[in-house]
RNA sequence: CGGGGUGUAGCGCAGUCCGGUUAGCGCACCUGCUUUGGGAGCAGGGGGUCCCAGGUUCGAAUCCUGGUACCCCGACCA
């Protein structure tokens, strides 16, 4: 319960206890029997068919379409793209054995020796091998392209040490991949995507992010050009929260898909890829919650509105229930998700912590007070304030509410974002302001992978982005004073 | 893979050093009564392979040996 939570402002050591105990407490997920696995509960797993309902439609409207592609990799597509297989080879589950069988000696069940696989299968840590040997099939002319495919899936990394939804063995994602006849229409698609991330980071989780290039070192394995969203967390860290990358013809040449030009010429295909997983649900409440627990933004709650009666005895219960379900379906007739918690056996003070844990929005008591003064209680997650209102123009006032709460959560998070973002000069302001107060630092890099190295290793800080929007100006590296022509971000990360 | 820690009721833990009643506490759960505008009170009740296997002993949650699982800190993390 929310009063057990630790102390979110004198957290930063805490703070990944403090995130763990949320995420279990408001019943979002909870790791599994399985090693590194996690449990998405039916509330998680609400607000992430939310988010993807909305995702989905974007992508839709931005003239993709869902197809399915195998979760098993034979090994030897992943050998075809050099950097590709050096980035993932590290982290896959193989599939070896393709039968069990009962254990000779009595002791349970064994693999079968005589079942092994000719070749081994890679579970997919993602899926570009698999599909560009799929597009081989589809593609020969130019009249083929684009292709504009998106994936709803679920991937497997062997990460050595998981956190819930920001890292998880298994997780849930959905990954783009198109394929362009030009390099310029697959870099358009590529910004294209980052910026419908950004607008949904924005717009619908309330959650300022910075859309930047990669530095190289951090590119995705088998890119020319990585373009990410990163989003600024209460404890200062950076959080990755989505990427969109531009694959030159790497992929196409590695399955060797060509197609025939306007000119008859035989050319290879041009790629991007684009993904968001589960851990958005991460950045989502490692952005907003507070010490009462999850601050969910309006338009992704699963239930935007509780009512909760007060009363006592089964016959006022019964008469408030009766209001409030009068109440619920005006709420419902300007499409407003209610809730209404009439259980008998916890108090109201109980429910008012429980949805204050779980990040409802609104909550609206009614008791007989409210009932003869035609009254009713209001109140607000995000700022935790209530209120005794008329019952007489409710539903329009829920209603502008929730849109206020949504701007006033991003607009929080956005100043939070702001103050967190520090220009630093000096190696040793580098160092002072990562140390005591995190976020994001603005500083001059020389460009070198080299030296993004050896601030990794001085600091555990690393480039986060180089921003879209940055102006270039002339200076010199915070590390090895070597001339710059822009400022990029550095921070420690999730 | 290194360093540390923990496995006892659904959850959180005490008991283990120093073996000895019927293995205990808080929360949760069930029943009843009283309560109910911010996490209720009282009374009664149910629930255990003390991680697994072997050993020592009259007797093991406790001691010994081996195994195993999980957590934390590193290494790893498009």
């Amino acid at each position: 319960m929310a009063k057990e939570l630790k102390d979110l402002t004198k957290a930063d050591d805490n703070y990944s206890q403090w995130y763990n105990d949320l995420v279990i407490k408001a019943g979002l997920a909870e790791n599994s029997a399985v090693r590194g696995c996690m449990v998405i509960k039916p509330y998680g797993y609400a607000i992430w068919e939310k988010m993807q309902a909305v995702l989905d439609k974007m992508f839709k409207d931005t003239g993709h379409e869902n197809a399915y592609f195998p979760l098993f990799i034979p090994k030897s597509f992943f050998s075809k793209e050099a950097s590709h297989v050096e980035g993932f080879a590290k982290e896959c589950a193989v599939v070896t054995h393709y039968r069990l069988m009962n254990d000779p000696d009595g002791k349970g069940v064994v693999v079968d020796p005589d079942a092994k696989l000719e070749e081994e299968l890679i579970v997919r840590p993602t899926s570009e091998t698999i599909i560009w040997n799929t597009y081989k099939g589809w593609i020969q002319s130019y009249r083929d392209l684009p292709i504009l495919c998106n994936q709803w899936a679920n991937v497997v990394r062997w990460e050595m040490r998981t956190r819930l939804f920001l890292r998880t063995a298994e997780f849930l994602w959905q990954e783009g991949h198109t394929a362009h006849a030009t390099r310029e229409e697959a870099q358009e698609e590529t910004l294209k995507m980052i910026h419908v991330y950004e607008k949904f980071a924005q717009e619908w989780m309330a959650m300022p992010v910075v859309v930047g290039h990669k530095s190289p070192n951090e590119r995705f394995a088998g890119a020319e050009d990585t373009l990410c969203i990163e989003a600024m967390m209460q404890d200062g860290k950076a959080l990755q929260s989505g990427t969109s990358h531009f694959l030159g013809q790497n992929f196409s040449k590695a399955f060797d898909v060509k197609y025939l030009d306007k000119e008859g010429k035989l050319e290879y295909v041009w790629a991007s890829s684009w993904g968001v997983s589960t851990r958005l649900m991460g950045a989502l409440i490692m952005a907003h919650s507070d010490n009462n627990g999850l601050v969910l933004p309006p338009k992704l709650a699963p239930i935007q509105v509780v009512l909760i009666p007060i009363y006592k005895g089964e016959e006022q219960l019964a008469t408030m229930v009766e209001r409030l379900e009068k109440i619920a379906a005006e709420l419902r007739g300007r499409g407003i998700s209610v809730k209404i918690d009439g259980r008998d056996n916890v108090r109201s003070g109980f429910k008012f912590a429980e949805y204050e844990l779980k990040g409802i929005p609104v909550r609206l008591a009614l008791g007989p007070r409210d009932m003869e003064n035609d009254t009713i209680e209001l109140a607000r997650r995000d700022t935790l304030t209530k209120e005794v209102v008329p019952q007489a123009g409710l539903p329009e006032r829920v209603e502008k509410l929730l849109d206020e709460i949504q701007e006033n959560i991003y607009k929080k998070a956005l100043d939070f974002r702001n103050s967190m973002v520090t220009p630093v000069d000096t190696w040793e302001q580098f160092q002072e302001v990562l140390d005591t107060k995190g976020g994001f630092i603005s500083a001059h890099w020389d460009g070198t992978p080299e030296t993004e190295i050896a601030i990794k290793e001085a600091t555990k800080a690393t480039i986060r982005c180089i921003p879209l929007d940055a102006t270039p100006e002339d200076g010199v590296c915070v590390f090895s004073g070597k001339p710059s022509k822009q400022r990029v971000l550095f921070a420690r990360s999730y």
